[in-house]
DNA sequence: CGCAGCACTTTTATTTTACAAGTATGACCC
DNA sequence: GGGTCATACTTGTAAAATAAAAGTGCTGCG
């Protein structure tokens, strides 16, 4: 398996990477999560499990029964690829 | 709609950016996609397809009934995003 | 004409995603 | 200490994307 497969693997459903994107903006909520991406819950909540587990982000308690979700070295090393595609996006003829 | 959103709209299916690394090596037929990929030829078709209309890549007509698929400007311009999701797959703890 | 290779299409099953509603937990208020 | 509220999810079901397998339409060749 490539490279670029094995990358895919980890964020290449439909939402893990905006998941990640938004998070480079620091730690956040859950609800922000939600309200800013516009994601089912559904998904939102898989993703994070999946990513979670995969070493990209992780939970940061907060007051209460709430958190935050932060991203880890190996999710900030992602800003790259990030801007490399927003770019790429940004540069349509 | 961010630009990284706009950008998984037209590659963030799951062998889109796959098809593209595979032509950043030059055109290839369909078989030959086929085959270093394992990509189903249904998804193949429409990858193909979709890839053409949003201007990633062209087909090259060659001899008889066969024909080439090659990237164009703006498909070779996602050269950068892929390198940068490979690096990072690559530089595993 | 019959056959073989290539580039697909069609059909059906399985998985993923979306949408909507419900549950669990703890804080806050009285 | 019971009711309400916010937050963070889970559950159930429908729609869509993907996978797997078989079939179709061209050439060109003998």
């Amino acid at each position: 398996m490539s490279d670029l497969a094995a990358a895919l693997e980890i964020v290449g459903s439909r939402w893990a990477l905006r998941i990640v994107e938004q998070l480079l903006d620091g730690p956040q909520r859950y609800g922000d999560l939600q309200r800013e991406l516009g994601a089912p819950t559904n998904m939102l909540a898989m993703r994070l499990r999946e990513l979670e587990t995969a070493g990209v982000l992780y939970r940061l308690p907060l007051k209460h029964n709430t958190r935050a979700y932060a991203l880890t070295e190996r999710g900030l090393a992602l800003r790259d690829a990030i801007t490399a595609l927003g770019r790429w996006a940004a540069e349509q003829a």
